[in-house]
DNA sequence: TACCAATGTAGACGAGTGTATACTTGCCGG
DNA sequence: CCGGCAAGTATACACTCGTCTACATTGGTA
């Protein structure tokens, strides 16, 4: 199959049918504004696509089928262009003071307050932009269905171990921290900013103090208290 | 109404009708193996219970309301015990070492990786005895009702606040940190147990590692990496 | 041209659902 | 003893659901 029109505007493959693309956007419509996706009905799903109810059965088996489609498309939406922002960020930051290094513990700890501000900074923004994306994520995250469970427990490992690794190469970190202790904290903080993203998005009004706050965290989470 | 046989077995109130709590129980017997609450029937939950579906109406309005009064059971199955079990660790903690105290950095660390080794068992213990109250809850934490939602949020605010007091009055952190500092520290870490909580239950086979990896975790928080 | 696979549609079946109305049963105060 | 009230039951209606079988429309390809 020679793919040559991936040029698409949606965030879906190229090579998905029509019908696919809007069950599965009818999908996130429906699930971010209500209920969670094991009790979305075919029936429903396809009334909200404007399709069908025996088109599902083209596509999918069942609705895990679905939310495993979902969570494939949602880890690409996320992972390389969260990776390419942070890395841009770590690289902005650290161009600014190859000179004057306070190096309060041995390691340049202004430095990593203003990486992790830019990434947090980055990371809202793009939850912004992708509202029903995390909630559905974190909802099904802790969800009833154990295939999706498993599936986005991976996602977030992945993303943690690509903060893990950056934080390393980037050598935002004392020396003496092994391996496993810095894919720990990469999970716990990973694990945070998305619990956070869900309150970010259900209270607007308090979006500037919950970025102000997940920071903070973060930083907490690094230094202790 | 003499409440004078308040010496019932059960978790629930004296004063609910046996119908009432034969739904509560149903409810958590099906929501803990399978879905989440709010794709739970009417129909399905009096089946389970054994009783006539209409029975439902009699003392629910719907099921967010049978959620509340689960929430409220559970709050008050967890909060008092958990407390208890905490402060008694932390005295047991204490008396222990009224003499030589390290000191290492103005507080005594020791003393607080004991207290909260001892914490975390207890808290694991609890988990275990009371599975499927542990799954509900942190399922519709992140689940898609509302009122649900901001219900768990509050248990789980005032779990953290009681563990924010018993830290101040037991002397466990350095005088230098405000109060806010140390309620923010206290419901990331009981955010962090809870939801490990989950994984425990997932994974009986990892549940040692699982302990000792909370543990960890929970002193990474306090100290920093 | 004729085939074929992929995609989407139409209608129908039985089972399950929420809810309304009406009925039975046990209990407690007067 | 009786009347009322709470708890639980029985039946029924309209609706949605998942799934099945059969049919229509494409676009490419032999």
């Amino acid at each position: 199959m020679d793919a040559e029109l991936d040029d698409l505007p949606a965030h879906h493959k190229a090579t998905d049918a029509p019908g696919k693309r809007q069950l599965m956007a009818a999908a996130l419509r429906l699930s971010s504004t209500s209920r969670s996706l094991s009790s979305i009905g075919l029936r429903e799903l396809a009334r909200e696509a404007g399709l069908n109810p025996n088109t599902f059965y083209r596509h999918f088996r069942d609705v895990d089928d679905l939310g495993m489609a979902l969570i494939d498309d949602i880890s690409s939406q996320l992972r390389q262009p969260l990776r390419d922002l942070r890395r841009e960020a770590a690289a902005r930051a650290a161009c600014c003071d190859l000179l004057r290094q306070p190096q309060l513990f041995g390691i340049d700890l202004q430095r990593g307050r203003r990486v992790t501000h830019e990434t947090v900074q980055l990371f809202f923004d793009f939850v912004d932009q992708h509202p029903s994306v995390f909630i559905i994520g974190v909802r099904e995250l802790h969800g009833s269905s154990p295939v999706l469970r498993q599936a986005l427990v991976k996602v977030m490992d992945e993303f943690a171990e690509d903060m893990a690794i950056d934080l390393l190469e980037f050598n935002l970190l004392p020396d003496n921290l092994d391996q496993g202790k810095v894919r720990q904290i990469s999970a716990l903080v990973s694990h945070g900013l998305f619990n956070q993203a869900l309150d970010y998005l259900a209270q607007p009004e308090r979006k500037m103090a919950i970025r102000a706050l997940a920071e903070e965290q973060i930083i907490m989470q690094f230094t202790g208290a």
